[in-house]
DNA sequence: TTGAAAGCGCTAACAA
DNA sequence: TTGTTAGCGCTTTCAA
């Protein structure tokens, strides 16, 4: 038995299907008895409305593409927990496209999504190349930025304060007495390891603190990159006192590296991530590292998503949201050893 | 200026919109300088076909609709990137559901996906009461379960052996001459729960291990949900010797408990975890662990999918897949304590 | 308060 | 090889 339609509701209550639409979409003119026949005939025939043909008549999909970089990544889940959500609070359903951190998949995703309906998009995928963006959606679909501002388009932005969170970071380590300060960055086009790299050279520079340009170095945002990096940077004969990593899973793998190389953390090292997953609190010793509101970027997406729905349009100057980062001091940061000055 | 119709392409190359269709969809019947023409036209008007308008039609959306318990249990992201990474092979996308282990988000996403129409779903949920999953969808809808069998819908289902798995790690324990050896369960209603706890009691017999009610528990499957376990099982007299754990978030926060109360591991105390999620080869000691194909479970869900999608209806019997675990040992086991037994 | 009818943009018989 | 036409299932004027 296939399944019901409006008009077979319609037929069923003994109204025209347009009567039956109005009452399944709560529009107020229908007569209360009417109503009830409706309801009735809609629950004995088990009606369901089928979206795509709703969505052909309205012009609206209730879904948005969400395209992330990398679900392994523990950074990205907390995210997709919160646009879900979010969007679930609004009848929102999400497409979810990971590009896997590779640019085939990425080029699948981004056709994949161009040519769905969606009526919005947020991007939260660092490697995506600016040209690539337009191509992502039709022209009217607003789109919403994760961590990445744009110079051309005209899109709106949430983003973490990377500049706070990293003076933060080194003001911690300074107080500590460190003053031999090594940086691991994460992939060099993310607009987020620009402004923590220059950030950190700016602060450094406040500090009076000179950083050779060899103890500035990247890595894949892994553990595995971290690992080979700081075993790298372990290798030279000047070792650094601390270490400012991309993130946690570089931190991680840098404290690996340290374990492996017989250098004490905190004692000989002190190391400093970013982002504050799951896994920070956990690993030994726990990680210090600078939170970032992970969840509630996907959260600020949405919303300002849904500003766009209400013709909330894209100003000249569209909405940057700004979030603040906190410093979570763990067991991995210590004051410098004496005489490593 | 509005977006370009398949009608307005038909215009500008002079010919019916059926043949446009037929360019656009491949069809070879089409004589090639009529099909150049046509997609001249699609080039100068920037013609992309509505998938909305095109799925009314033809009854496919190109979308799967992935339920799933938790995204930030480690977990689950290697069972959605198995997922999205085979479904966009096939050219499919991928609506996500986050239950957030919670009834009242599960509600939400029944409703939601129930809303919309997908052309097959993947339900990675073990709390998702049976009686939901008919709601899930319109009844045509394919459905494939990941761990999980149900009694009376004919649903396909791929899962892992966990017999197989629990009995590797029960011979392992054994051959290191435990035979005090505690299991803590996750959430009770899971099939997967079950089938492992059956699985620990009968092979405790068969190994003519004795293990005490109070030594089967069950805790949240969460660091925290293993701590406060594990503490509890501390705290009583009488101290097994091995742990056997749902996954690998129980079997690390069973050891962090053990940490703090002085056990030594895997000196006085051996633990093995299940899943082996990227956490578990970094954690100290790394974990021993019962590893789940995941990415694989989500790979084959759709392909099981993919099968249903042609005409392979399930069949009375509908496909069962079976993979299976393996035991990864790494450093949380070791010999039982002499005259510990 | 309700109904009739014209779309939404595309596909797929069937006919030519 | 191409065109005509009738939907796919719902929404939304407009008129009654």
């Amino acid at each position: 038995m296939r399944a019901a339609r409006l008009e077979d509701v319609a037929a069923a209550a003994g109204v025209s299907p347009a009567t039956v639409s109005r009452v399944i979409n709560g529009r107020p003119v229908v007569a209360p008895e009417t109503r009830e026949r409706v309801l009735a005939a809609v629950q004995r025939l088990n009606f369901r409305p089928d979206s795509l043909a709703r969505s052909l008549a309205t012009r609206r999909t209730g879904a948005l593409g969400l395209v992330i970089a990398d679900i392994t990544n523990p950074f990205y889940p907390e995210v997709v927990r919160g646009v879900e959500q979010t969007a679930a609070g609004y009848d929102l359903s999400v497409l979810l496209y990971d590009t896997a951190e590779d640019s085939e998949r990425e080029a699948q995703s981004i056709r994949l999504l161009g040519e769905r309906r969606v009526d919005g998009v947020i991007v939260c995928a660092a490697r995506l190349p600016e040209a690539r963006l337009a191509e992502l959606v039709r022209p009217d679909t607003p789109i919403v930025l994760i961590n990445r501002r744009l110079s051309h388009l005209p899109v709106c932005t949430v983003e973490v304060d990377q500049e706070t969170g990293v003076r933060e970071a080194l003001l911690h380590l300074a107080a500590l007495g460190h003053r031999r300060i090594a940086f691991i960055g994460g992939p060099v086009a993310s607009q987020v390891q620009q402004r923590r790299l220059a950030a950190f050279r700016r602060e450094c520079r406040n500090l009076g603190i000179f950083t050779p340009g060899r103890w500035i170095v990247d890595a894949p945002p892994t553990i595995i990159g971290g690992k080979e990096a700081a075993s790298a940077l372990f290798a030279r004969d000047a070792r650094p006192g601390a270490i400012l990593a991309y993130n946690d899973l570089i931190a991680i793998g840098a404290a690996i590296a340290a374990q492996e190389a017989g250098i004490a953390i905190p004692a000989e090292l002190s190391i400093i991530g970013h982002d504050d997953i799951p896994l920070a609190g956990v690993v030994h010793p726990a990680l210090t590292t600078v939170r970032q509101p992970m969840r509630d970027l996907g959260v600020q997406a949405v919303l300002l998503l849904q500003q766009c729905f209400n013709g909330g349009a894209p100003a000249r100057t569209p909405p940057l949201i700004q979030l603040a980062p906190r410093l979570i001091v763990r067991a991995s940061t210590a004051p410098a050893q004496a005489g490593s000055e």
